[in-house]
DNA sequence: TCAAAAGTGTTTTTTATACACCCATGC
DNA sequence: GCATGGGTGTATAAAAAACACTTTTGA
């Protein structure tokens, strides 16, 4: 039986953990990547990783890294998959688990990020990755677009108050293409997730558009569609 | 920086696949447990195992378990999530990965089965199972709904000709709800991914039901979806 | 005054759901 | 002949998509 071999003998593995973190600015959904600092493929664009310790999980070393980089806790995060292929890594056998994170990119430690060589990049203007970087981004995307079809992910990649036209402007970053803005804005509405404040946002238009929050997670019906096919 | 620490001097992990193998025979949907046959928890009902070799990834680990087990080759399987919390496992630290996997219960080896004292259960009634290995089905139950929401998972766990009352009793066993007969048949057929054949079945009923076969994937129009909410 | 975004309303199309009803046949 | 599942059709409801139109205001 497969699992009938002793623990003792059996090969063990470098374990890492990778994170896919999401921004968004500007109207763009970006990528923070970093200029990887040691050997193989040294100074070459890469994702944000981290060896995962003994006394902690994959969740748990993903956490870590995150909040070394961005100064944040609490960041939204998900797990994509692993990638474990032989060869991945040039450097030696390494197991990786890759996470996505959803981050408000004004609410970062720029500093850190700076100290680090990171850099925001557009998601469709990315720069060559090195080893499977770039299809851990692909699947994460992916994963994005399926949890935003399902729920409003603003909330951790907006700040804390937004217009409608906004959050469209970030879903259509999201998913490549471009929301009615007056059927985005029923559904969203008749989702009855956001609160309208009596403030309004005179910068992107003339008329000024009424600033909103999200309601707590526990106030939110659950499970709506959002974004179909 | 997280990931510039040598290589040479991580700690390394055990890591081992466990499968949530999926069946379906007389209206139920079933899961293949086995008798632990080493300690920890020696004898108690689990998921079957394996470890992770150097040379090979994730899935091919899974592929090869779940071959020893069934005699089958090319099943279907998915990645569910990676389980590390450090306890876990009362004999050690073991980092695994859960694959859950579809297959027609007629079709495997059942003498390979019986041999590692292998029983199938009906997912409704499952007894008590070791570590984390509940967890495990409980997410790949989930995601079986969610594959299945959006695409036909029949050709995995039927035989190859079914009639589409079997296949909406599948549907019935993996939602736990009753489908109504009539607008299954419509959906499933406006899908264009069944054949009819001339043969049909007259076990089930009186005035026979038309067999079907599934076409090839490349075949099938992409992304419908089947099931909501 | 007019361009441009905000916001509302209306119409059409599509899809889901509920359910009536005929068919074929073994008992 | 009638109970049973097979199979088709129809009527209603709900949701998505397309798009017209009105409001506000800075340039």
């Amino acid at each position: 039986m497969v699992s009938q071999q002793e623990y003792g003998s059996q090969e063990k593995h470098l374990l890492a953990v990778d994170c896919v973190i999401f921004g968004y600015e500007r109207g763009e959904l970006k990528l923070l990547l970093f200029k990887r600092q040691l050997e193989p493929e040294k100074g070459k664009w890469s994702l944000i990783g981290g060896w995962v310790e003994p006394n902690e999980t994959v969740e748990q070393a993903a956490e870590r890294v995150l909040l070394n980089i961005t100064g944040l806790r609490r960041i939204f995060q998900d797990e994509v998959k692993v990638f474990s292929a032989p060869d991945r890594d040039p450097g030696g056998r390494v197991v990786s688990v890759a996470f996505y994170a959803l981050i408000d990119i004004k609410s970062h430690d720029k500093e850190l990020v700076k100290q680090y060589g990171a850099q925001w990049w557009p998601v469709t203007k990315l720069p060559e990755l090195i080893f499977d970087h770039a299809q851990m981004a692909n699947s994460s995307l992916q994963k994005l677009r399926e949890k935003a079809s399902f729920e409003l992910v603003g909330a951790d990649l907006l700040p804390p108050e937004f217009t409608i036209t906004q959050l469209r402007q970030l879903y259509n970053s999201i998913f490549s293409r471009e929301f009615d803005p007056g059927n985005f804005r029923k559904k969203i509405l008749s989702l009855n997730a956001v609160v309208r404040l009596d403030e309004k946002d005179t910068l992107d238009s003339k008329k000024g558009a009424y600033y909103y929050t999200f309601k707590k997670a526990d106030e939110i019906d659950v499970s709506v569609r959002i974004v179909n096919s």
